[in-house]
DNA sequence: GATGAATGAGAATTCATTCAT
DNA sequence: GATGAATGAATTCTCATTCAT
């Protein structure tokens, strides 16, 4: 069997996904880990560190992921299809994990929150950096604010976790090529379009 | 001053708004209101109430709106597009119900869940009605499920609450105005973008 | 029936007189007080609000009653008797408040706990303020500081709480006399003792 | 470096004389001494055996330095100033372990607390002995009960803990020889006095 | 209509102690 | 001798809701 911590944050992120933070007791936590509260201390400053835990194992993975891709040698439009495809397919390989990064975002006491901003920020601007390249490069359309499109797209992932089931129609691929598409349809620059 | 439970709502917005749901406790909507807790529960059968209350005005207030659009006279790419601005705007000029409503979904009780889950449908299905016909008509792609692009572009207007301030260089009408020129360009039927 | 606050402080008083603060339980104190748990902390904020209560009400009116002495027309010599009498007398006579005060008096949260210090000290002042008038009159002997016999008299009151017990052989006049006869004699003028 | 057993009551006095018994974790006096709780554990049966521990080092000291100059060959009156002196300059001397002697008395669980208790009393009554010849060779005023004298004089000692500083203006040799002098001469007979 | 005292179930967290290694 | 993971009981405090007035 894993290690406790592991089997705790197992069990944390099953029912954080499926609850929400504040409807999971400690209790159910523990009881689901088949280990005591006290255990659970023994690892965990807090209810609030299990949070911080599953929280940060997903973004360093995407945050990861995406420098890799980003640094590509491919055509900058390919490098943001793959990056957009990546982050659809890794959300949904660990759609716990991602429903709880999703919806628990300001869950987390202060300090840790700051922390969390400080990467997710991070996460972002690498992603927008991709976009205005193209921008910059006439690849993209520049009249629409790099910023907004960030936005707008992980506005779309965020999503995945109100809506996408493993039992529906799509695939993760499916569902992350369809994503990738739109946005770079919608980028194609506006003179092109005539 | 306006009346006691309008003060409620109004009250409990602000705070559900800013801290959710589940980190609100009713003494201190009532605090804020200005009434007290007996005059609270005379009014709403439960805290849920509150949230009910909420979730229902904006929805149904998007929802009119959107169909009033939708059956419009205008071509389907004009009336998808309207519709998409209106979310949009309507959205943030009531921006604490809708943050509200975006990210405590869950949070209502079974029973007015499922009904608020019906109505949801509704302004879902509705949109999705649109992008259909237009997909039918030959003005939008149609290798895209229609279901996917509605979760798509309702991912990102839901995703405003996190983002979005009336402070930052982005009014309503512009913000609207460049998601729903993202949406439409993102449809443009496949050929017509060689 | 006394008050619910009422019965609250003096079941905790009687509680923390025996067991001392820390070994005190909340629920041992509403048990006694015939309340539940939530009606206690309707009225107190918090287990130390209820430390705080006991505590300023012995020291609001122990100070009180110094100062009425103080400022009367007897001699000096007279009123640091009186004083001294009377800080004994009124300690046995709320003999469970006092050994609470004498106590537990760092247990409180620090802002507490500066409020009180503030409180005591003012007591502690006026007292020396006694023993300083009789040294610049030469009542009393200036060769001890006037600080020094403050502590070294109130030591001894305070250590009541640890040895008197009303079914001892003193009463309480008793020992306050025989504590201001030993005070005043050992601050008798040195010279006059040859 | 020290042993660890010797490291763990140095660490166990520093705080519980800083914090008071009940709020020392165990953890943190390990983790003050440098060492694990295992090793606690092998060398204490408990957390009250250090307390026991720094209780009985204290007491067994002055037990003895009281006994050896009470049994001298000066003058009562001599033996007594001594003995009153000694007391002071060792507890501040010692101070961490004599706030924590004065301040703990009742935190030791009922057998330990009860062997203790008979110590103290032997050590009180070796100084009420000392009081009770004077009385009776008239050196001493005999109009105050010798137990009463004792617990007035103590209850200044023990007060100590809670004022004395040693960067304060007064030495432990002279906070000694003013409580001295403050006691033998409130023992003056009373005729004396006139 | 409205009050606010009171309830009671449950929350997170602490901590001395044990025990297999 | 010494470790540190694990226990489990206890602790303080929160909070939606009820109800007599």
């Amino acid at each position: 069997m894993a290690s406790v911590p592991e089997r705790l944050v197992e069990a944390a992120t099953r029912l954080f996904a499926a609850k929400g933070y504040d409807r999971v007791a400690v209790q159910e936590v523990v009881d689901l880990a088949g280990v005591t509260k006290g255990a659970m201390y023994h690892y965990f400053g807090s209810k609030d560190d299990l949070l911080y835990e599953i929280y940060g194992r997903l973004l360093r993975m995407q945050t990861e992921r995406l420098e890799r891709i980003a640094a590509g040698p491919a055509p900058v439009a390919e490098r943001l299809r793959a990056a957009a495809v990546d982050v659809v397919v890794t959300s949904v390989d660990n759609f716990d994990q991602a429903r709880v990064y999703f919806r628990s975002a300001d869950h987390l006491a202060e300090d840790k929150r700051r922390e969390m901003r400080v990467e997710r920020r991070r996460y972002h601007e690498r992603f927008r950096a991709l976009v205005e390249e193209g921008q910059r490069t006439g690849v993209f359309r520049a009249d629409v604010p790099a910023d907004l499109i960030v936005h707008y797209f992980f506005g779309s992932v965020h999503h995945l976790g109100q809506w996408y089931s493993a039992d529906g129609p799509l695939s993760a691929e499916q569902v992350g090529r369809h994503f990738a598409d739109l946005l770079l349809t919608s980028l194609r620059p506006v003179e092109e379009s005539r």
